[in-house]
DNA sequence: GATGCAGTACTAATTTCCTAGTAAATAAAT
DNA sequence: ATTTATTTACTAGGAAATTAGTACTGCATC
């Protein structure tokens, strides 16, 4: 049987799009050139890999010259917020309370960023106040 | 070249440990009627990943009579965490607060939603002074 | 025109994932 | 005792993921 490619990206493919996302456009070369020390790959890999994205509809290309060029066609902010979905509906019956529960219980935030973390949401009440 | 078996559940996975955390333990049927409705399989196809759950340290398993009862070796919760964790790492820089900023951020959050995550960050504020 | 370089397409190997069938073992039933 | 049912072990095969080599194409340069 089967298996439908899934409308996440896998995680060799996230670390590409974190690349194209902080440089916003850029050919094969320039992604590459863009990867952390660790996640180094053969021009070939990731030239595979990006063609993958753009049958998925994560970019799109052009090309300039000679070399594709690949833009975003997901933005980050959206690609979070799909995990985010994603995440609450198969772990947390789809609450977001429950995630925010579970996250806050890690004993390993900070005084700080929990501080911070009110801090955000009181802004976010307030704006749907005003 | 190979790929390492990643730390995280893989979707079906999931399924099956949602299904076991839900009953506490249980056998290859158990697990089976513990599924929902459109995640109906074979019983080989269970007891298949089942086993690979086993090998990947996800669940112990013991010989009752003649069937193998699984129990979980990781907490729902613990996987809670871990997941949050691992997404915070991988998409939001590993802080928290980018997380939550984006969560709050969804438009299909309800007004009572905010309220009640609201309150979990203040409980917790306030465990943290008392 | 031959040579070299850059880039893409094609191909391939390996592993995991996913699904499930078949075989073998064991127990229950007739 | 033979059949039937239940369960695990073994096996298999296609899809996707990951990595990368090789071949081909187009351009520039000698």
């Amino acid at each position: 049987m089967a298996r439908r490619r899934s409308e996440m990206l896998t995680d060799v493919e996230l670390e590409f799009m974190i690349a194209l996302w902080e440089i916003g456009t850029g050919s094969v070369r320039d992604i590459m050139g863009a990867l952390k020390e660790d996640q180094q790959r053969a021009y070939t890999s990731v030239a595979t890999v990006m063609k993958i994205l753009d049958d998925k509809g994560f970019v799109t290309s052009d090309r300039k010259d000679r070399a594709l060029v690949y833009t975003p066609a997901v933005q980050k902010r959206d690609y979070e917020g799909r995990s985010l979905k994603n995440l609450s509906k198969t772990l947390f019956g789809g609450t977001p309370t429950a995630l925010v529960a579970r996250l806050v219980d890690n004993e390993d935030l900070t005084d700080e960023m929990i501080q911070e973390i009110k801090e955000i949401i009181d802004t976010r009440i307030r704006k749907d106040d005003g």
